[in-house]
DNA sequence: TTACAAGTTGAAGTCAACTTCAAGTCAAGT
DNA sequence: ACTTGACTTGAAGTTGACTTCAACTTGTAA
């Protein structure tokens, strides 16, 4: 394909970026890319969504929700189009949260060794079963990661 | 509650393990827990179910699926109660997971630190955003974890 | 004995992040 | 002009791990 001048197709898009083209218009109805339309209606895209889609690919890698990149981009400048350094600054926040969710994951298993070493495993006691204090409990569904491990909000929801 | 000799009550249970009741109503309807009745048809549960959720507390922990934890069982003595040994056995095999995974976001870290240096951000060459090489898609559903911290399939289904 | 907290059920809902589907429409090479 | 692969849509399905619901029934403290 890419046949066109300067604008790419889903498809292109979808082989370039490694998302499915499903997953392209579930982003754009998510507001996190956009599409210009043919006068048939289909999708074009800018070059630039290939940058805008390497960061959600990578922010997905960290952990960080379609919610989170969505606030995420919003911090990018409006207007022009964002420059390497600004992707940096976006990317240089990923650091402390893999530093943490690093970090939790090192006392899990050091923890599961004094575990291994004492054979407790008891509820209330051991570090594994128990890591942090409490509130691990958030709202209805699946739970992906060690409440420790899982992005953390800064409203008191229930 | 806990006036009965020696058995436990839900609401015993879960207050004790964490667990909310209905979470341990889906884990026998799961096969992973199990409870006797009393004539009016209410779970009793034996101490020992205490133990088995810590460690199903302790695998969810860990990221293990209840699929995998049920696997998990399967390996336990059958007949006997399992002793301390039994199951620091099963636990053992966690220790390598875990760092497996924490190799992988340190390696995403790491990938992330060359990143903000050169800026680059690009597709096909950012590590962050290629982590591993491929295949990082498997089957319809929710991701919830980096291509290379989700549990691994033997099988090589789709 | 009686009140009422705690327990029971199966079915349906939830959540995130997509995918799949059916039934078409578009666009580009020959 | 025609063919054919790529594209369009909204609605519904998928996954895992639960939760919530409505409508009862039990068990126990007073």
């Amino acid at each position: 394909m890419e046949t066109s001048r300067d604008l790419l197709t889903v498809g292109d898009v979808a082989e370039r970026s490694g998302f499915a083209a499903s997953a392209l218009r579930y982003y754009e109805h998510y507001g996190l890319i956009e599409a210009t339309r043919t006068s048939g209606g289909q999708r074009r895209y800018r070059r630039a969504v290939l940058r805008r889609l390497a960061f959600i690919s990578a922010a997905r890698h960290v952990g960080l929700t379609l919610d989170e990149i969505k606030e995420a981009f919003g911090r990018l400048p409006e207007g022009r189009t964002p420059t390497k350094t600004d992707w940096n600054r976006l990317s240089k926040a990923w650091r402390s949260r893999l530093d943490d969710e690093i970090a939790a994951l090192e006392n899990l298993r050091d923890g599961l060794d004094s575990c291994i070493g004492c054979g407790c495993l008891s509820l209330g006691h051991c570090r594994i079963a128990n890591p942090g204090d409490a509130a691990a409990r958030r709202g209805p569904g699946a739970r992906y990661l060690a409440a420790s491990l899982r992005p953390r909000t800064e409203d008191g929801s229930a």
